[in-house]
DNA sequence: TAATACTTGACTATTTTAGTCGGGTATATA
DNA sequence: TATATACCCGACTAAAATAGTCAAGTATTA
């Protein structure tokens, strides 16, 4: 079980962002040195963030791109939905009559996983972008 | 975000071998067809699990695997550290003074991943293999 | 002694991840 | 209006992880 960069990214992008004034874009290629991320890897990133409606973007000079709404209310599931596909545990489709793979009895497991998948959501259905910037400075 | 196969097979044998009386080994190859897992992909994951003493051994006719313990002291957390790794969510050392690939102050979404990370953990610490039995027989 | 079933390490195909690249388009400002 | 800036977007690729296979064993019991 891990977490991909394309997540971990988009989090420490956003989070780059809401530490400046709103409404003023931000480029990619600034927050590209800041947090070293691959200016490439960010336009696909922020490409994905945009159609999801958690930035907008300005083109031209001085462009760049802006949050759409307050940190406060963006929740962190928002961008993992966003950026990553979805948080997935089990195989089998979700309501299938069939489910797990044609064979019956078989997937005793099968709940256990959808609520894993509830609980991790869960998680970052109770996060906000917000909750990232009142962590004390790190000291190194 | 995603779970692994193994993790998965993991629990479905276990959980599958819990609903037999303890005590009298169950062979790879009946959970193979019950379960529909290779067996040759079995072979892996309970060598893994007999090295965390989760199972142990039996050999020859009649053989199999037996649970070390009774399936209300099987945590969940122990099966997935003795198959999958462990539950990972960021790219830097924990506790290295460097952290974060050698650049400063970089890393404002480090402790959310650690949080995300402990948060994960402590949901299979508090599930026994178990739990999974008291489960409804499903209808399918 | 034959059959069963664990033991172990090596091997492989496929998929996913992480990232790169090229050739655009829009826009502000000098 | 020219030009530099910065988003836009699809295609591409290397490397790693995943999922699974296989072969050649050893131990045990009936």
């Amino acid at each position: 079980m891990k977490l991909n960069t394309k997540s971990r990214y988009a989090v420490m992008a956003l989070a780059d962002m809401s530490k400046f004034p709103l409404n003023n874009p931000i480029s990619l290629r600034d927050i590209s040195l800041r947090q070293s991320i691959s200016l490439f890897y960010l336009e696909q990133i922020f490409l994905k963030l945009k159609k999801n409606d958690i930035v907008k973007s300005v083109r031209g000079t001085n462009g760049g791109y802006v949050l759409r709404r307050d940190p406060k209310n963006i929740k962190l599931s928002e961008i993992f939905q966003a950026v990553d596909q979805k948080v997935k545990t089990v195989g089998c489709k979700k309501d299938s009559k069939k489910g797990c793979n044609g064979k019956s009895a078989k997937c005793i497991t099968h709940e256990l996983w959808d609520e894993l998948e509830v609980y991790i959501n869960n998680f970052f259905d109770n996060k906000k972008l917000s909750d990232l910037l009142i962590t004390k400075e790190r000291n190194n």
